[in-house]
DNA sequence: GAGCACTGC
C-alpha cells in the first residue's frame, strides 16, 4: 500500500484552503489581467458576421472560438501587442492563445502587408495547428492560413498566417538574415527553451534592433527600406520575467486556461522503487476508484515494459467483478500501429492504462485520462564536453522539474476533473527546480555554431537568453576544425558553407562531400539518410527479440552497421518497385523493420538528391560492390569516433581517453575489431558506441587533419 | 548486454 498525505496539494505545493482546487488557479504573482477594454475597434458580434458565408459547421466554430477564454481580452491584447515591440504573453492550456492570437492581429491589421508567422518545436503541431486556424477561417489550408515544415510545405502568395517549425525559421535565416517577409513573429512554447528557439530568439532580437531602429527609418543606412517587426513570445505561467527582461522589460500580459480542476496527493514518505509504487498506486485507484482511465509517467520504455508486464500479471488474479485492464504502452520508439489503441475508446467494463514517457507531457494528448500516476522521473540527454573532440553523450534517469510536474498533473484535467498521485513527497516538489536547464546549456552546438558561421555570428558574440558553456563551445569549434569546415583561424571554409547547405548534422554532412570526391554518392546517400532519420530502423521489444534477430540476419553485413542499413535500404528499395504502400510495410512487419523510419529515410534521401543537384555534386556516382571508398568516406566524417581495440578486449578512443564499448545493439557486438568508427557514443550503464563499422587503422591514420596534429 | 523527447532547403 502506498499511502498518501491525506490532505491534497495545489499544484505549486502551497497548502490547498479548498480541497479542490482548479489547476494553475492561485498565485500571488503580480499580473496584468487581459480585460475587454474600452478601446474596442468593433463590436465581437460585428466581427463575426463579417465571416465567409456561414454553413452550419462554421456556426458553431465560430460560437465555440468567442467561449475561449481568450476572446474576452481580444480588443485589450491587440492594443497591447501594437504599443509594444516585444510582448511576452502568459497563456495557459486551453487558453486558445495559439489559434486566435494570430487571427486577432491579422483581423486587426496588426501585420500590414507582412506574414505573420507562429513558430512551434514541433512539426505536428505546425501543421495541425494550421489546419484548424483555417477551417476557423472557412478556407483551405495553404491559401490565407498555411504551414512549412521540413519536407512539407502548404502556403501560398496568398498565405498571412504561416505555421512553422522553429527550425525551419533558423534555415530561412541563411537566405534572409532580417526575416524581411514577415511582420509579425510569435514564437510559441518559448518555455521549452529548445535550442533552435533559443538561437531564434537571440536572432529576433538583433533584427528587431536593426529593423525597428528610428534613425534607419529617417532614411539612413541600409535599414531605410525596412518595416518594423512585432515580436510576440508566448509561453507557460514559469519564466515570464526572463523573456521579459531579455526583451528590454518587454510588457507581460496573463490570459486564463480553461482546465478542469486536478486534486494532487503526494506520498507520506519517499519512494525507493517508484516502479513499485506505480503498480501499488495502479491497483488503489482500480480498485477504488470510479471508472476513467489511468496514465502512468515513467522515464523510459525499459520500466514501461516492465511495469506493463507486472500489472498484467496482478491484473489476471483480480476477482472477476473487477473491471478488466486494457494496458497501452506508448514511448516513441513504438511501431505507429500499436500506439493509436490508445486514441480508441475504452471498451464497456474496462480501464485503460496508459504507461508512457514523456512523450505525454507535450506531444500526444489522450483522451479519457482521469487519473495521472507521477514517477518524477524523466530520462535526459546531457552532452558532456570533454577537451578536443572527445565528448559523449549521457542519457541518464533524474527528477523532473516543478513544471514538468504540473504539466503531468494537467493531463488529467483535460476532460473534466481530475486527480494525480504523485509518488514523491510535497518537500521533494518543493525543492525540484523549477524548469529544466535549456538545450543551449545541455547539448551539443556543433551543427547550430556552423549556422551561425554562415550567417556571419558566433556563439561567443550572440546575445542569449543563456550563454553557452565555454568548454561546449570549444568543442564545437574543435569538431568544426576537425570536419574541415572551419580552418585554423575559425573562419569558414568552402568546406563548410557546401556542409551546412546539406540538411544533416555536420559529421554526416561531411561524409556527402567525402563521397563526391570518392565516386560513392548513391550508397552514402543510402546510409546517411537512414542515420538521419528520427525513428529506429530496427524494432526491438523484449517480447519478439529473438524472432526479430533471425528475421534480420540476411542483411547482417561483416564490416559493421552501416553496411547492414545499406543492405536493408537495397532491399526495401527492390521491394518498392513492384510492392504497393501496403505490400512495403508488411515485408517490413515480417523482417522486423521500421516502415516509419525507411519511409523518412526516403523522403530524406530524395531531398539529400534536390540538394546534390543544386550543389553539382553527382548523386548517382556508384562505387558498385567496392566497399573501400565507403568506409573512407564514413571515416572522414567519423574520424572523431574512432577506437582502437586494447588487448584487453575493451576499446579506446583514438582522439580521447575514454574506454568504450560496442553497443549491444551493433552488428559487430562481441567482435574482436582492431578498429572501429561509430556514429555516436552514449553513456547510460556503460559508455556505449552505436552505429559501428570496422575499418583498416590505415583510413584512420590517412585523414589530414590527423596528420596536421602530428605534425 | 540495451534505446527520454524534438528538429532541418
Amino acid at each position: 500500500m502506498v499511502k498518501f498525505k491525506s490532505r491534497p496539494s495545489t499544484p505549486n505545493g502551497k497548502p490547498a484552503k479548498r480541497p479542490r482546487m482548479a489547476y494553475m488557479e492561485d498565485s500571488d504573482e503580480e499580473r496584468t489581467p487581459v480585460k475587454a477594454g474600452k478601446k474596442n475597434l468593433e463590436s465581437p458580434k460585428k466581427r463575426m458576421k463579417s465571416a465567409a458565408p456561414v454553413s452550419g459547421k462554421q456556426h458553431a466554430i465560430q460560437e465555440q472560438r468567442k467561449l475561449l477564454p481568450i476572446a474576452q481580452g481580444r480588443d485589450a491584447l491587440i492594443h497591447e501587442i501594437r504599443e509594444n515591440d516585444v510582448t511576452v504573453l502568459i497563456g495557459e492550456t486551453g487558453s486558445g492563445k495559439t489559434t486566435q492570437i494570430p487571427q486577432y492581429l491579422l483581423e486587426s491589421g496588426l501585420a500590414g502587408k507582412g506574414m505573420i508567422a507562429v513558430t512551434q518545436p514541433r512539426r505536428v503541431a505546425a501543421t495541425s495547428l494550421a489546419n484548424r486556424v483555417a477551417e476557423e477561417k472557412n478556407t483551405e489550408v495553404g491559401k490565407l492560413v498555411g504551414y512549412s515544415v521540413r519536407f512539407d510545405e502548404t502556403s501560398s502568395e496568398a498565405t498571412r498566417i504561416k505555421y512553422v517549425t522553429d527550425g525551419m525559421l533558423v534555415r530561412e535565416l541563411l537566405s534572409d538574415p532580417i526575416l524581411s517577409r514577415y511582420s509579425v513573429i510569435i514564437v510559441d512554447e518559448a518555455h521549452e527553451r529548445t535550442l533552435r528557439t533559443d538561437i531564434l530568439m537571440a536572432n529576433l532580437k538583433a533584427i528587431q534592433q536593426k529593423r525597428n531602429k528610428p534613425t534607419d527609418r529617417k532614411g539612413k543606412g541600409p535599414a531605410a527600406a525596412l518595416s518594423p517587426l512585432k515580436i510576440v513570445i508566448m509561453s507557460a505561467t514559469l519564466d515570464a520575467e526572463k523573456f521579459s527582461s531579455f526583451y528590454n522589460k518587454a510588457k507581460i500580459l496573463y490570459v486564463k486556461g480553461r482546465q478542469h480542476p486536478v486534486t494532487i496527493y503526494h506520498t507520506a514518505t519517499s519512494q525507493a522503487d517508484y516502479v513499485d509504487s506505480a503498480l501499488r498506486t495502479f491497483f488503489q485507484i482500480h480498485t477504488d476508484r470510479p471508472p476513467g482511465d489511468v496514465l502512468i509517467f515513467l522515464p523510459g520504455q525499459e520500466d514501461i515494459e516492465g511495469l506493463s508486464s507486472s500489472i498484467q500479471l496482478y491484473a489476471n488474479r483480480l476477482p472477476q467483478a473487477t473491471p478488466g485492464v486494457l494496458l497501452c504502452p506508448l514511448y516513441a520508439a513504438l511501431p505507429p500501429g500499436q500506439q493509436t489503441k490508445i486514441f480508441s475508446p475504452t471498451p464497456k467494463g474496462m480501464r485503460k492504462c496508459i504507461l508512457a514517457t514523456n512523450i505525454a507531457e507535450t506531444s500526444i494528448t489522450i483522451p479519457g485520462v482521469k487519473y495521472v500516476i507521477d514517477t518524477g522521473k524523466c530520462k535526459e540527454k546531457r552532452y558532456i564536453a570533454r577537451s578536443v573532440g572527445s565528448g559523449f553523450d549521457t542519457l541518464l534517469t533524474r527528477d523532473i522539474t516543478k513544471s514538468s510536474a504540473m504539466q503531468r498533473a494537467g493531463r488529467a484535467g483535460r476532460e473534466g476533473p481530475g486527480f494525480c498521485f504523485r509518488l514523491y513527497t510535497e518537500d521533494a516538489f518543493k525543492n525540484m527546480p523549477l524548469s529544466a536547464e535549456p538545450e543551449i546549456r545541455r547539448c551539443t552546438l556543433t551543427a547550430s555554431l556552423l549556422q551561425l558561421k554562415c550567417l556571419g555570428q558566433d556563439l561567443e558574440e550572440l546575445e542569449f537568453m543563456d550563454k553557452p558553456d565555454e568548454e561546449n563551445i570549444l568543442s564545437a569549434l574543435a569538431a568544426l576544425y576537425i570536419l574541415g569546415a572551419l580552418d585554423d583561424k575559425k573562419a569558414l571554409t568552402k568546406n563548410g558553407r557546401d556542409m551546412a547547405f546539406l540538411p544533416l548534422e555536420p559529421y554526416l554532412a561531411r561524409v556527402v562531400l567525402a563521397a563526391r570526391e570518392l565516386g560513392c554518392v548513391r550508397e552514402i546517400l543510402d546510409i546517411v539518410s537512414v542515420l538521419s532519420s528520427n525513428s529506429k530502423l530496427f524494432f526491438d521489444s523484449a517480447d519478439q527479440r529473438d524472432a526479430a534477430l533471425e528475421a534480420r540476419t540476411k542483411f547482417r553485413h561483416s564490416s559493421g552497421d552501416h553496411f547492414t542499413i545499406l543492405n536493408v535500404v537495397r532491399s526495401f528499395d527492390e521491394i518498392a518497385k513492384t510492392e504497393t504502400n501496403a505490400g512495403k510495410k508488411d515485408w517490413c512487419h515480417k523482417t522486423y523493420l521500421n516502415f516509419r523510419c525507411l519511409t523518412e529515410a526516403v523522403a530524406i534521401r530524395t531531398q539529400l538528391k534536390e540538394v546534390c543537384e543544386r550543389m553539382k555534386i553527382d548523386w548517382t556516382a556508384s562505387c558498385g560492390d567496392n566497399e573501400q571508398p565507403v568506409l573512407r568516406s564514413l571515416v572522414r566524417g567519423l574520424v572523431q569516433n574512432a577506437a582502437f581495440l586494447q588487448p584487453d578486449g575493451s576499446y579506446k578512443q583514438v582522439m580521447g581517453p575514454s574506454i568504450v564499448k560496442i553497443h549491444p545493439g551493433s552488428v559487430l557486438c562481441d567482435k574482436k575489431i582492431p578498429a572501429i568508427i561509430y556514429d555516436e557514443l552514449v553513456y547510460t550503464t556503460n559508455i556505449y558506441a552505436r552505429g559501428v563499422s570496422a575499418v583498416p587503422r590505415s583510413f584512420i591514420a590517412e585523414v589530414p587533419v590527423l596528420n596536421h596534429r602530428k605534425a
